[in-house]
DNA sequence: CTATATTGGACAAAATTTGACAAGTCAATT
DNA sequence: AATTGACTTGTCAAATTTTGTCCAATATAG
């Protein structure tokens, strides 16, 4: 999970604590704790939030966030590259 | 949704009827009928016996499935490119 | 040591998924 | 036109998964 560390890495250099930046997602401190881990999984509009409290661009989040689930579904399968080999293509292909 | 036309095409290659492959998953045919169009997915394991009763290497079944869920994740996310690529180096880095 | 920050685990609430069922369409047949 | 068979559509409930809270435990800082 690349998100959550992330997430720490910057919450951490601008002096944060799990406590100020889980206010503003309305989520008590062991929850972020465990976003910030990788044992659970940040929402959508929470990772947004989090863009805009951390003053990061919300790509580079959505990007990594994106990235994690992809890897939940495709890491433990043998086809794992072929499925994003297809997947890739089939993005490229809808975006012409 | 990828994974479902190739199940019908398959299924009526071999002239068999929705009634008779739902029964060999335990679903009824309206739930099959949306797996074939896209409407459901599928589970792994419904993947592989599907597989299975129209003799054709679950790899290339699973492949697609993989793919459609990738695709429903990413889909409709400017950062889907950027998030495939990211999640392709981090499953060859893993798989080293 | 004390106080504060973070983590771990169990459980509840909420959301999503899966499936069954009833009713519908469509095409071919009679 | 009515019947039949294959498939589709919509709705609802059961089941599973996800998200969150709470309490306790551990770690870290002063």
């Amino acid at each position: 999970m690349k998100l959550g560390e992330r997430i720490k890495t910057l919450r951490e250099s601008q002096g944060l604590l799990q406590r100020q930046l889980s206010a503003h997602l309305n989520i008590d401190t062991p929850m972020l704790s465990k976003i910030e881990r990788g044992e659970r999984r940040a929402k959508r509009d929470q990772v947004l939030k989090i863009a805009q409290v951390l003053n990061v661009d919300s790509g580079e989040l959505l990007t990594l966030w994106l990235a994690d689930q992809i890897m939940e579904i495709v890491a433990r399968e043998e086809q794992a590259l072929q499925a994003l080999k297809l997947a890739t293509k089939d993005i490229k292909t809808i975006k012409k």
